[in-house]
Parts: C-alpha cells; structure tokens; sequence
DNA sequence: ACTCAACCCCAAAGCGCTTTGGACGGTTTG
DNA sequence: CAAACCGTCCAAAGCGCTTTGGGGTTGAGT
C-alpha cells in the first residue's frame, strides 16, 4: 500500500492525504479523520526512503563503532548507551544506524554517511587524543554530539560528559581521609580522553595531600577483568603493596577483586576499592548496599540525554553548542574501611 | 554533489555515468576509468535514500532490540553479536539499523520496517516460548534470521543456534565423571529457548547417571553477576550444598565465585564450576589456561554467521530454510577438579 | 559503397513521497 | 450584487537515483 493507492481507495488527492497524515492545517477535520482511519486499515506507512528523499531529511542517526584490530574490542557500556540513545530516537520518530568499521576506515564510515545523505547527524563515541573527527564533521557540517570531550580540540562542538577529573579526585580523597597512602589506579586505556582526566583528578588528590604519585602503583589498559586482575596483582608483588584501589571500571574491580582472594587479602578489611560505575545493566552494583564504593553515573542516560541534544540540534538547525557535564554520585559499598595500619592503631 | 553534477562534469549523461559506476559491461574501460577518477575526486557517493527508492531495495537490514520494561535489561552478548553481523554488513555495503523499544511495542516495530521498506530484512534476538515474531515476518514476507531457535515454531525459517543441550549435558557429565553427585545449575531465564535447552541437557546427563534432579539446585534467573552470588549463596546455605555448578555465563560465575570466597569455599578444590563462555571481548576467559572450565562458542562469529546467511537469503531470494547447529568447545580451566569426598578418600 | 553488428552512449520514465501554486465553491463584506 | 476572502482540495513538479528502449558511430564483411 502507497500513498497513491490510500489516496484513490478515499477518492482524494495524494496531495490531501499526505496533509492529512502529517497534520497541516489546510485540511478539514472530518477528511483528515477518514484519512487516518483509512491509513489504519489498510497498515499504510510511508515508505522512509521515498519520504527523505522528497524531504531531504533522512530521520536517522548514525553511530559509528570502531573496532579496534588489535584487539577488536567491544565497549561493554555500547550496550546500554544505545539502549538509552535508541528509545529517544523511536520517541522521536527517528532511525538508528549503526557502522561497524575497522579503525583505518573510520574516517571514510562517517563521509560515507554524511555524503551518502543517510543520516541527519551522528553520535562520536569514545574521543581520544588528537582525534580526527569533531574537525571532519564540523567541515562537511554534518551535526553531531560527543559522548566526552575532545582533547585538544577547541572547536564549538556540543558534548555530554562526566565531570571524570572531579570524580576521581573525589574518589582518592575519600580514600586519603579514610588514612590510605599507597593509593593505586587501575585505569582505562590513556590514549581516552576519559582516562587521561581520570588520572588528573587521581594526581590532584595525591598532590594535595602531599602524597607522591608512584608509577608503580599506575595501571592503565583495557576495561577488562582480566586486566584488572593482572594489574592488581602485579602491584600486590610489590614489596610495597597499595591497601587501596580506584578503578575505571566495574569489570576491573571485579578482577582486581580476583587478584585479592588469590593473594588471601579480604576486599573492604585489607584493601579497599573505590569504582567508577557506569550502572550497566548486567552489572549491577547494588543500591541499598552497593558491593563496591562507587563514583556512579548511567551510562544510559548519557545515552538518552546525547540523543536529545542531538535531534535538539537538528530540529532547530541551531549551531551554538549544548555541553553537559554531569557530576558522579559517590555511593558508599562494603568495598572500603579505613586503612589497615590505622584499624591497627586502633585497636 | 549528485549524479547529475557529476554527470555535467563529465560530459556524460546520467546513465553512462550510474552504468559506469554500477559495473555494468556497457560502457568503455577508458569512460570507466574516467567516471571512477571523477568520482574520487568530487568524493560522491550515491543518495542511499534515491538509490533504494528506485530500486526498491533498501540496501538495510533490521535489528530490533526490545527493552522489558519491568528489567530493562540489555543482554551482554548485544554488543559482540552486533559486531559480528555489522562488520559483515559493512562489508557488503549493507546498512545495520538497530531499533530500541519497549516490549509492548516490539511487533509494531517489526511492522513499521517492513511497510516503510527500511530494511531488507531482519535477524531475530532472544527467541522466546510462544514468540509470535517468526509468524509475524513470515506472514508479511520480510527474510529473516533466527539467532537460536523459536521452540513450539514449526515454519520453515532459517536459524542459526549453539547445541545448548548437548554442551549442558556434556558439562553434566564431565563434572559426573569427576565424581560430583550435586551440581547445581544457575540458568538464564527459562522462557528463553536457550535456557530450556541447557536445562533438557543437564537433566538428561544427570537422569543418565541416575541421579534425582533436584530443585534446590536449580537456579534461573537474569544473566548477571548479582544473580550468579545470590542463586549460588541460597544453595550454599543449604544442608546439602552443591559440590559443583554449572552457570549460563560467565558475569553469573563470577558471581558465584564471590559467593564461594564469602563462605570460605576455594574454586575448583571445594566447589567446581562450569560456565557458558560466549567470549565476549571485554569479558575473556583466557585461552592457554582460562580461568572457568568452560563451554564455548564465540557469539561474535555467530553474530558474522547469522548476517551472512540473511544477506545471501535475500540476493538469491532463496525460500529454503538455512540452519546451522554450532557445537560447544569444552575447555579445561581451573575451576572444576575431582569432588571433595573423592579427594578425601584418595588422600 | 553498402549493410550490419558491436560498441558506447543517451533521453525519459518511474520509484513514493512532499510541496508549490493554484482552482473551486461558498461565505462574508462594502 | 460584485468583490474579497476563506476553507478545502488538487495537478504537477521535483527529490536523486536506476533502467528501459532506443540511437548514433565505427569498422569489418560483402
């Protein structure tokens, strides 16, 4: 069923029906009434293709993941953020397009796009360092929204963030008050933007407390279990072992918690760890009684919100960009106790 | 820059210019040669929206993601399987359009595809007991792929699915042979095929020793670490615990593993766990010596798998139904070892 | 010199929609 | 009673591509 048959099955124009259907005012309630009822009936949609191509709007939002060869790595948290992008966009009427690409085509995914005319504007997921494309697509104007900031890119482009310095500072603080010194950072892979900013906080607490940054208590490497258990127990053969952990993940944590059962140390009593939780949705960490202290903050909504930002953008062709940084929540888990050498003392 | 353009440039008219770049033999090697430079040059690339409008394929196919509303939960496999079957897309140049909605609107989602002509076709996720998708898109004529299978669904459709049964009753039996007696199983959610399945093959393996199941020791629920804690935890707590347990995946036997090390129990020496391993790239198992003995089928290449058979099914325009049944590898790790009293008596 | 393929190319129609620029009654106004 | 004006509808053009059904140009064959 097209709109030229709907339209002669109601002995109107195509002209009529399509006002009809997408509500102008230059038709009279009672023939846009029999229109929608007409289109029920008979399951009529538009074809989409027909549609922007007339419109020159193509209702579609790409995202483009990047897998990266050498290890050809998946996001755990792509799931959630497109679950909280992909409702926003159905809400709206939108399509979601999706590109799996190897890294050296990349660059060539979002031309594709852009001059293939299938998608109205794109979602950029995971800037790095020196990254390439807000400058791409800020040149062939193709709107887009930053999951994260763009390091070194100082071009007015819309991003939604988390505030990762603060977080992260906050976190090392809370475990500084708590009497810990040998503080260790379990952290994602430092060519992130996320990362790097990570990190800075992590420092910043450290330096504020005059307490000196120890590389060998600096981890950094895929947001892995495995990564976490290997980096945590690289650190645990130290002579000099950390009683405290920050890691950029809950998978880590969930290796690193590994790493302290095999070495017979109790998560909490022994070693505390402080997380950040992106509140994925098969990792839960708890809400009444988190499992670990969390810096939290959903990833989903991130999600949601850029899609938002996003269509904002689009529908109303403004070019000032919208920022958001979000705060994290800090929850306190049964992952951190005050400092071993202080329970000591204590007793 | 559009056809029409570039034809201008060239002094060619549009169809020379669509003929040369489509590879069609009637047209010189050397005008050819001259459209493809132009093409480079100019960066065009065809409107995929015009191109599918008049050919009448749209060049897409669909990927419908439901959220329940009551868990809103994403399955960990989404991201990997996506992976698979959108580097594959890429490849051939299709378009992957992912669609999130809730599960009251999951039908009408796969309606508004068909009869907008988005996509091609589509692959069907989580098939469940009495699903009514197969019915659906048989009935409105859109090519489909099943990954798994529809149980109670007799129609002639293409499926793609692991041997859970016999990889659940080959875990069964490995862990009978090391001389358990009470393995417990922690399940998915047993209105999913998959999950009832597995269950037939564990209760087959144990009827086949001629051990009683019992329902104490039957888990199911959410594919998550929390689920994987308290499922094992409950059983634990019993008079007569399990000396070993069989889990869906691996975030539910890291779950499990917490639940050991809370009650002091070591894995492998004083209970023994096999898992499900979809070798989830952020979530290995290890490959030399993996950590969980595990069953495993990488759900990455079953994603890759599923969209090459959708696309061949939709260019040969084939009815015949494809399937294809993976069998499960069966990993030694080290978390299953003889059972406790077996030791006791070697000792 | 003429015919006839073979080769290369083109004009125009059509895919299913939106949108422009009226047309046609009927109603109100001066 | 004519003019102006609505309210409601329509014919046709156009979005950017593919594809049908030819139509000129060559060069070989007779």
């Amino acid at each position: 069923m097209n709109l030229r048959e709907l339209s002669e099955k109601l002995g109107l124009s195509q002209t009529t029906v399509s006002r009809a259907l997408n509500g102008f005012p230059e038709v009279s309630e009672r023939t846009r009434k029999r229109v929608l009822e007409a289109a029920e009936r008979y399951n009529y949609r538009p074809n989409t293709r027909a549609q922007s191509l007339a419109t020159g709007r193509a209702r579609a939002i790409g995202h483009v993941i990047t897998l990266d060869t050498s290890h050809e790595m998946m996001n755990p948290i792509f799931g959630d953020f497109i679950a909280g992008a992909g409702s926003v966009y159905a809400g709206a009427g939108y399509e979601m397009i999706l590109s799996v690409v190897r890294a050296e085509e990349e660059l060539d995914a979002y031309q594709d796009m852009a001059s293939r005319r299938s998608v109205d504007g794109i979602i950029v997921h995971g800037p790095r360092v020196g990254d390439p494309r807000p400058e791409l697509l800020d040149r062939i104007r193709l709107p887009f929204v930053v999951h994260g900031r763009v390091p070194g890119y100082d071009g007015p482009y819309s991003w939604l963030d988390i505030n990762n310095r603060r977080a992260f500072r906050r976190g090392t603080e809370f475990l500084i008050e708590l009497g810990h010194r040998r503080i260790a950072l379990l952290n994602g892979l430092e060519n992130l933007d996320f990362a790097l900013r990570r990190r800075a906080g992590y420092e910043s607490a450290l330096d504020a407390a005059g307490i000196a940054v120890d590389t060998g208590l600096l981890g950094s490497g895929e947001m892995t279990e495995t990564h976490g258990y290997l980096g945590l127990r690289r650190m645990l053969d130290r002579p000099d072992p950390p009683t405290a952990v920050l890691c950029a993940s809950m998978l880590q944590a969930i290796g690193a918690r590994r790493a302290l059962d095999d070495a017979g140390l109790r998560m909490g009593r022994d070693v505390s760890i402080v997380i950040h939780d992106d509140m994925l949705s098969y990792l839960r960490n708890g809400d009444a009684l988190p499992l670990f202290t969390a810096l939290r903050s959903s990833v989903r909504k991130a999600g949601e919100r850029c899609a938002e930002i996003l269509l904002e953008k689009i529908a109303t062709g403004d070019q000032t960009p919208t920022r958001e940084l979000w705060e994290s929540e800090l929850m306190l888990g049964r992952s951190t106790a005050r400092a071993p050498h202080l329970l000591d003392t204590e007793r």
